[in-house]
DNA sequence: TTGTACGCGTTATCAA
DNA sequence: TTGATAACGCGTACAA
């Protein structure tokens, strides 16, 4: 790019007037330096302009300075509807500036992967585990994912945003989505509900499962030992039948628990359809806390999910084990807050 | 992560027995190189299972093998309710799977980043500059921005997916946005509408600027010297507002172009809260073909936007900058297409 | 056409 | 505590 050689560690050495080494210690931060010299080298770091050379750097060290961060579903990007839908969730975007805001303080670069085929998959193992990144942070999309396990057994640095379809010993940072479900739960009830229902995601969904058993619990607490239920997939599109469906069935229902806003959206419309009156005649609440939540007509009552929080962790998490790759496996859970709008 | 040493180029050589040189020459597709060789060496590469080390090959040819994705905003991510917005789109997605299409078979990475503030902008523009990445994919989201002049000064290769707001010579890939106006004017008309409005993005936004300009001269050219506009933000809330709006103002409309399909979302649901038929009473055309317009209800006519061959072109004008950096900057423009479903 | 040898900018080892 | 010096793995003039 620029006319003119970019400074070197003996740039600085000179301008310092000591050695390369030293330099090269002060700037990594070694102990055993003579703080007098310390601020000398500083200060000629700054006149020279000096930055370190990461390839440099890695070439000796043995490590990129980057981390992947990950995004594997079951098929092809371009071919699937619910790769588009992932996308248009605000979802992806909220995990990369999680991720972002602990990687960009240590000065590690971000690659994104996003792997659709099982060939993908494969070749992106074989990559980290030639170091094209030090470890990775992965979003597994589908419940037959090989990933975590492909990743687990090249042993390398790793940790999932959301709890793992299969086990696998691997790190991952979930929410206890469980908690979410009775929040909703307690928030109808308290609101005032008796007839409930929800409408759930997919039921090979970790997090969709939690979210029901979460809300069936909390209810089972209070007496309701039963209660309707439709299954969705997380789309507008099947949120909006499943609660005609709902309601062609149990026309008696006066609040319903809906496991993603995009569903309660879909839902909401449904309700509109039939000229039935929200939050009044019934009550709604979604999951998620996404851009959907305040599209929706009235505003969606739903419960927050930390994202940003929880890449940010997991991130933490892929630092940690690449610091120190002995460190055993690790899964740390947020609790689920709930925001009150209009819908309940 | 691995026990063993990664073999080197060195014992690649061996294997095939000749000399580091001769295999680097193989590898890198070097004339002349005897095709006997040729073919032993990448037997020997198979059987070692070598792979190039990115640093060491880096250090030498003071190229990252990296293009940074960078997504710039007049303000930071988390604050700013239209970045939020911005990932809301599926937008970002099919930018990312554009480019990455180009990428992957060449073997550069893609590293993200996402600059909210002048500071993180002078920095980016710094670590470009270092080298940090060879060169950048920029999308600039806000019409003060000033990264593509910084870019531009830096020398750094670059292009942005999207026309600039402010002229700076730097290459882009854009949509013919007033085509897609006037494609909708056209369909418009086509169907019979007489009495057309529309609903424009924010004025400072150039493809904003460009839907409308399509749209007028198309409808001039069939006689229709005026025709009463509304503005909205790009969003779902302004494009409801902006259709109520339009329909007190202007009662006997029959056909309503909408500048994206999140505000068309919003007018739909303006519409049915008048009860007001569409495409039979009012007409309703889109514009990006995003997953809002299947969401909508009823399903939406829209202008398609190419966006991953937008993303893909974007990319391959940055690699042959890289390539050569003499090149000049250049421009393409891409036509859209009108997708018909049941709003118009 | 092939091989030799040097240099890329760091970190790390070992004397001093 | 500091300073030579040896890797790290690769591309490429230059010589053969």
């Amino acid at each position: 790019m620029s006319e003119k050689r970019r400074p070197t560690l003996e740039d600085v050495a000179e301008a310092a007037g000591v050695s390369r080494a030293t330099v090269s210690r002060v700037i990594n931060g070694v102990r055993n330096v003579d703080p007098k010299l310390h601020e000398i080298v500083w200060q000629a770091v700054d006149a020279t302009g000096y930055v370190p050379n990461r390839a440099a750097r890695s070439l000796v060290t043995r490590r990129s300075g980057t981390v992947a961060l990950v995004v594997s579903d079951a098929v092809s990007h371009d071919d699937d509807p619910f790769m588009r839908r992932f996308f248009a969730d605000p979802f992806f975007g909220r995990i990369v500036g999680g991720v972002m805001s602990v990687l960009r303080p240590k000065g590690v670069q971000l690659a994104l992967q996003i792997v659709g085929t099982q060939e993908a998959r494969t070749r992106l193992v074989g990559d980290l585990g030639q170091g094209q990144a030090d470890g990775a942070v992965v979003l597994s999309l589908h419940p037959d994912d090989t990933l975590p396990q492909q990743l687990c057994d090249a042993g390398i640095a790793a940790a999932l945003v959301g709890r793992p379809a299969q086990p696998v010993p691997i790190s991952y940072v979930d929410l206890a989505n469980d908690a979410g479900g009775a929040l909703a739960a307690e928030h109808l009830l308290g609101r005032g509900c008796t007839r409930l229902g929800m409408i759930t995601g997919p039921a090979h969904v970790p997090a969709s499962q939690d979210r029901l058993t979460g809300f069936r619990q909390a209810l089972a607490r209070h007496g309701h030992a039963w209660f309707p239920i439709a299954e969705g997939g997380f789309t507008y599109e099947s949120g909006e039948s499943a609660m005609l469906a709902l309601m062609a069935e149990h026309p008696g229902l006066d609040g319903v628990f809906v496991a993603n806003d995009l569903m309660a959206q879909g839902a909401l419309m449904a309700l509109r359809t039939r000229n039935v009156r929200v939050p009044d005649e019934v009550a709604v609440v979604g999951f998620d806390d996404s851009s959907a939540a305040l599209d929706a007509r009235p505003q969606l009552t739903t419960v927050r999910h930390p994202l940003e929080d929880m890449a940010a962790e997991t991130t933490r998490l892929v630092l940690a084990r690449i610091d120190d790759p002995s460190l055993r496996v690790e899964s740390v859970i947020f609790d689920p807050k709930l925001v009150v709008r209009q819908s309940a």
